[in-house]
DNA sequence: GCCCCCTAGTCAGAATGATGACTAATCATA
DNA sequence: TATGATTAGTCATCATTCTGACTAGGGGGC
């Protein structure tokens, strides 16, 4: 259970709407969690509900009214307690990963396709934490944000999304040129499917 | 659906029965995917109850009897499919980046203790990759096997793996060092990597 | 002789996450 | 003056994953 605890610790930066939170859980806070809108006004219900958290009505003219949460005493404390308890390993969970896998077996254009995209949209993801982490240090630099600067642990999050992403991109890269290559070299614009079996 | 294709990608390197799919989901395989033995019994009846991959039961006398499966026509054909058709983008989703996200706001200690573990487990992990890559290799340097060898999908999987353990590793010891030193600035009782409660 | 670990596998059900289909008002654009 | 995008949110249901408990025999160490 722990989009709840993501939830939480995402509201810990300010009061958010659940409409704002699915923004942030699209950028930021993707770093290290993901879920779709539905699922945030549905945690956001019952995170209320055992007052982890208290919203209250902000009423708009412009716009439908919207509800601010933020974390209670008792969100805090149940935050603690998770910070405390042992969590489990993390891993790689990834679709493209399971065809690059299959890639001796399989036709390779479509998967090369894809990695193609993938390093388009790792590129933009970069792009976009760059400017978050530049957002949150300001006039410092890295060194000194690190050292004293704060909100630190939003932005050592951040700084793991880049690596990532980074990571992510140049592998997707590498990979996409790599079996480029060796089709071109086997002299088809359509690799056979049966190599090695 | 995604366990389903994970087991079959894996299953396209040589007859595995459950229990030693469990093994490789505990250390290659685990690069892209990862699920416990339970699972993967469950998983291996659905595939073989769909015609996906076939089982063949192996006598035993000092073990008890264990069944291999290997990936049928229609599994490969299943696989192909699937690598054709879209996937949809990967992201990190770790319990160790929630708690850091709200270190500000709770007590550092047991997630810097965290972060330690962590490291550790990843620099294992490193060195685990290392050698399926290097076997993979065998004599070729890594420049040629890219270029030649074969399979490539596995060792593609296997680098990035790797790559992801590698920044996971820097950036705990990283966080750690850093959080370690602000709670010594703070005067706090300094947490070394002597922790016990 | 006892106990724990390893191989090998099964089952049921709880927890968690994902999806599609809705409502409803305002604002910018063509 | 339509048309679509944006803000704001709800509901029901499906899919997938995770967990604990269980069976069963053999081998190794104390």
């Amino acid at each position: 259970m722990t989009l709840r605890h993501a939830v939480l610790a995402a509201l810990l930066s300010g009061e958010y709407s659940g409409y704002q939170l699915a923004k942030a859980f699209d950028v930021g806070v993707a770093n290290f969690w993901y879920a779709r809108p539905q699922q945030l006004y549905l945690e956001l219900s019952k995170l209320e509900n055992d007052g982890l958290i208290s919203g209250r009505e902000v009423v708009q003219q412009t716009r439908p009214n919207k509800r601010l949460f933020m974390v209670t005493d008792a969100g805090l404390a149940e935050l603690a307690h998770f910070a405390a308890a042992g969590s489990k390993p993390s891993f790689i969970r990834d679709d493209l990963l399971v065809k690059v896998q299959a890639v001796d077996h399989v036709d390779a254009a479509p998967v090369i396709a894809q990695l193609d995209q993938r390093a388009l949209a790792a590129a933009a993801k970069v792009e976009i934490l760059d400017k978050l982490l530049r957002r949150f240090r300001g006039d410092l630099d890295e060194e000194t944000y690190l050292r004293d600067g704060s909100p630190i642990g939003p932005y050592l999050t951040c700084l793991r999304g880049r690596r990532f992403e980074q990571e992510h991109h140049d592998w997707c890269v590498r990979a996409a040129a790599l079996l480029r290559d060796r089709a071109t070299r086997n002299g088809d614009p359509a690799p056979t499917s049966d190599q090695s079996r």
